[in-house]
RNA sequence: GGGCGAUUAGCUCAGGGGUAGAGCGCUUCCUUCACACGGAAGAAGUCGCAGGUUCAAAUCCUGCAUCGCCCA
């Protein structure tokens, strides 16, 4: 034993969690057992974008559910918590695009190989980054198996994914309108779109009708689009243009013929009640242009631009320049009708918010419906749980709509669609590896899909390819299903539910039991963080600002399941002083350490020891209960006041004269909660908790995987509460009293207490209690003697007060203190209890209520009413006696 | 238009039928031998509005208002 024993003043914290971060890492205490016979418990962590660096909130993210698995592993479960990160497809694109752009280089110019080299290059040499940021957390993660979603394994499990889903016609290729982001240069699946209400114009555009001088006007707030119209349509029923139907109209400035069809999908109250018809650039017209089988001219592009079709006046044009120019025109011919102001939803790139274009082009496709099916059941039947469970609810509104998903994207960065396409008979091979030839005919001109799919389709693997699927590995047989996902709100349809769909799929069960899903952190103010209003909280910075323990618990304490968070800075610094308070705690607690061995004789045990022991049993269950149902919030307030309110404010103070006597048992006590205490603390304030067990003299390898505590019910002690109770009432009272007459705190006074022999705590007469409390008075309450007495002494100049349920008096030796504040003092509380004794008094005369109400809660209020009353009468006593003196 | 959530002390938020809670801030006092990142005491709220259920409503129900988010 080589312990030593005494902390500095003040925990700094930053040398402290370097040192213990690396020895976690070091001694593999992170890393599970395979096999084990003990239960297990497993996460897969949210994998974060290779690209990312520490936000705050991943700091929520992965600070909760750290603090769940560190409880979990202190409780003995065999425990998995696996680490990684995501390739981030267009996110690393635009990065290394940027980068090339700044060579004057574009993707096309270097080529794809090349492409991939400075990719992983990049990834290489700055995806690290992130790693290294959740290390300094605290996460207790195992590295030992980090992926990547681009690594190998994972490549061979997506293929292998697409091709059986191929087989099963879970997966095609179709020519549909997609959404196209022009600025990422991809196509993008539906719920990659925002939509935002945008301020634009409606144009009425007239388009005149073939052989007659009359025309139709359409409402539109894409004019630019028109260049590709195939029809004009009108509601059937639609009175106003009966006469039109079945009948031509001149395009303009395409001077293009198109039909005036009829379809029962237009609306007849949007503008004109005609609608122009554009296939080929509107999901509704596209829907309808099929129904007709009218023609898909595109006259825009991928990236945004005018094509050849839109006319040798337009084609080039950016589609905005385009709008502007088309406007123009239509003007100068007399066909624009007129303009009105117009807000609508704008479809924009989640990304990088540039506006969408939707997009007429081959892409590879997930049928969903049936896999979804499955994913709905093991929610409504409990096999999958969310926390909060409202959340179910906004999952099964979009799995019963799901859409097919889009899954290819053109890019190069990301798992390569494992297609191939004959040169010679259009045939499509899907295989895990480049075909020698085709399957359909002798050719051997294969050219591969040059697209990759989308990052979440290799994501929703995430569960199970990190655990060696599709090898049947010991990890996948002891650690899947994973036990809890904690994850945004935000990503419930990107993530969880996919990874619900394809876990049950390939690995043939839930990817995981419960879904904890954590609000928004925003600032003190409820706003949302962001660059442009400069209320960014980096936690990188609050970590060296205030530790990581202070900031993990800030975190826990304000995470309201289903709630935002709004965080400020003091509330850190708040945490630090409370960080603080237990280094400091523990300082006096070890400088007071008399011997390694503890003794602890039950006869020995006094009130206090009795008390802390009893209130500990109470925190730990309430923790426990806490924890199981992830109200990080209620165990952190808890933790919090036992520590602060009940160990440090009573229990130190009461200690202090049994350590000076030398009681031995008192020191085991003392000790042992604080052990206790920085076991229960651990999960929540890692690295402050491991420094002061290590100086402990019970401490053993390491806190993270020493044992959780367990509530040790025999250990609770009503009697001992409730006479704590009874004489902290008593304590604060006195010194309320000194306060308010200004007795300074330093002066030690004399106290009389008038006590009455029949009345009792519990079993115990008041006057025993006092007795025996004494010297917790005197230390607590700055009391030089206690004096129990029938009658207070009549000669002397006395301050008389109730305090807690006590009727004190203390003698004032030269008249100091202030007759009229005690006067008012006695006042108001006097007329607080006489409303109190009000509201209890109609309540009881109320028979409805004594007829009705339970027994107990009768019972209840007549006690209540007897002690108010007991105190009301005290409280005139002494009134009177101040008023005598006055 | 549909759904979800919020409205409680100056600020940020808990609570969820039986006498209103926390943190920060504020006021007064105190550098006492664990801690001034500290200690002691205190002030402060008709719990958004209007109805209803109940012996009892901040809490349950209905409606309304305001704010926020998601979907169409």
């Amino acid at each position: 034993m080589n312990k030593k024993h005494i902390l500095e003043k003040v925990y700094d914290p930053n040398p402290v969690e370097e040192k213990w971060s690396k020895f976690w890492i070091d001694e593999g205490l992170f890393i599970p057992q395979v096999p084990s016979s003990k239960k297990k418990f497993s996460m897969v962590l949210p994998p974060p974008n290779v690209t990312g660096i520490l936000h705050i909130g991943h700091a929520l993210c992965f600070t909760l559910p750290d603090i769940i698995v560190r409880w979990r592993r202190m409780q003995g479960f065999n425990t998995l918590w696996l680490p990684g990160t995501d390739h981030a497809s267009i996110a690393v694109h635009n990065v290394i695009e940027q980068s090339l752009a700044e060579k004057g280089l574009t993707r096309e110019k270097i080529g794809r190989e090349e492409f991939m080299k400075v990719a992983w290059d990049w990834k290489d040499k700055y995806g690290g980054m992130i790693i290294h940021q959740l290390k300094k957390l605290g996460t207790s993660l195992d590295w030992t198996r980090e992926r990547f979603t681009l690594d190998e394994g994972f490549s061979k499990a997506v293929r292998h994914v697409f091709i059986e889903l191929y087989k099963e016609g879970l997966i095609y290729r179709d020519y549909y309108l997609v959404n196209r982001c022009p600025h990422c240069g991809t196509v993008l699946s539906d719920i990659e779109i925002e939509h935002r209400e945008r301020k634009a114009k409606l144009y009425y555009i007239k388009y005149p009708l073939l052989d007659s001088d009359e025309s139709i006007a359409v409402a539109t707030t894409r004019p630019e689009t028109m260049l590709g119209d195939t029809a004009v349509a009108v509601h059937p029923d639609d009175k106003r243009y009966s006469k039109f139907k079945k009948k031509r109209v001149l395009l303009p400035l395409v001077n293009r013929e198109i039909p005036v069809i009829t379809d029962e999908r237009v609306e007849q109250e949007f503008g004109t009640g005609a609608v122009k018809v554009t296939p080929a650039h509107d999901p509704v017209d596209f829907e309808l242009g099929k129904r007709h089988n009218l023609e898909q001219v595109i006259v825009i592009d991928g990236s945004g631009r005018m094509t050849e079709a839109a006319g040798e006046e337009f084609k080039g044009l950016d589609r905005f320049e385009c709008r502007e120019k088309v406007i123009a025109k239509l003007e100068e011919m007399g066909l624009l009708a007129k303009t009105e102001d117009y807000e609508h939803a704008v479809g924009h790139c989640y990304r990088c918010k540039t506006i969408i274009e939707p997009h007429l082009s081959w892409q590879w496709f997930v049928r969903v419906k049936p896999l979804a099916e499955e994913a709905i059941k093991v929610v409504e039947e409990g096999k999958i749980k969310f926390i909060p469970s409202n959340w179910a609810k906004t999952y099964f509104e979009w799995m019963y709509n799901i859409h097919d998903w889009c899954i290819s994207r053109q890019l190069w960065w990301g798992h390569r669609i494992p297609a191939w396409y004959c040169q010679d008979c259009e045939h499509i091979v899907v295989s895990d590896e480049a075909p020698a030839k085709c399957e359909k005919c002798p050719s051997s001109k294969l050219v591969q899909d040059e697209d990759v799919l989308d990052t979440w389709f290799s994501s929703a693997l995430w569960p199970f390819v990190t655990m060696g699927w599709p090898e049947k590995t010991d990890d996948l047989k002891t650690f899947y299903p994973t036990d809890l996902m904690s994850t945004g709100f935000d990503i419930i349809f990107f993530w969880v539910a996919r990874m619900i769909m394809m876990g049950l799929k390939f690995a043939k069960d839930i990817p995981f039991r419960h879904v904890f899903i954590n609000g928004l952190v925003r600032d003190f103010k409820r706003r949302k963080m962001s660059k442009s209003e400069g209320n960014i909280i980096d936690p990188l910075e609050m970590i060296e600002k205030y530790g990581t323990d202070a900031l993990r618990f800030t975190l826990a304490a304000l995470a309201i399941p289903g709630m935002d968070l709004s965080l400020a800075e003091e509330r850190m610094a708040g945490y630090q002083a409370f960080a603080n308070k237990i280094w400091n705690a523990s300082r006096f607690v070890l400088m007071n350490i008399q011997g390694e061995e503890l003794c602890l004789k039950e006869e020995e045990l006094t009130l206090a020891d009795r008390w802390i022991r009893s209130r500990l049993v109470w925190i730990i269950e309430e923790l426990q209960e806490a924890l199981e149902n992830y109200k990080f919030y209620d165990a952190a307030n808890k933790i919090y006041h036992f520590i602060w309110g009940e160990f440090c404010d009573w229990y130190i103070e009461l200690v202090k004269p049994s350590l000076k006597q030398e009681n031995r048992t008192s020191e085991a006590v003392l000790v042992d909660t604080l052990d206790q205490i920085l076991r229960l603390l651990h999960p929540f304030m890692p690295f402050i908790t491991e420094e002061i067990w290590q100086h402990m003299p019970s401490s053993g390898k390491s806190l993270a995987v020493a044992s959780f505590p367990k509530a040790r019910k025999n250990l609770i002690d009503r009697e001992a509460e409730r006479e704590m109770r009874f004489l902290q009432e008593a304590i604060v009272g006195i010194r309320t009293i000194r306060a308010e007459n200004r007795i300074p705190p330093k002066k030690k006074v004399d106290l009389f207490v008038r006590v009455k022999d029949e009345r009792k705590v519990g079993k115990k007469a008041e006057a025993e209690i006092i007795r025996h409390t004494k010297e917790y008075i005197q230390t607590l309450a700055k009391i030089r003697q206690v004096e129990i007495l029938d009658h207070f002494p009549r000669q002397k100049k006395l301050l008389k007060g109730i305090a807690g349920s006590w009727e004190i008096a203390i003698p004032i030796e030269k008249g100091v203190f202030d007759l009229d504040q005690e006067k008012q003092r006695l006042e108001k509380e006097l007329s607080k209890i006489i409303l109190d004794i009000e509201k209890i008094e109609t309540r009881l005369k109320n028979t409805n209520f004594l007829k009705r109400a339970p027994n107990e809660v009768i019972k209840e209020a007549k006690e209540k009413l007897r002690d108010l009353q007991g105190k009301k009468t005290k409280l005139e006593e002494s009134l009177k006696h101040i008023l005598s003196l006055m």
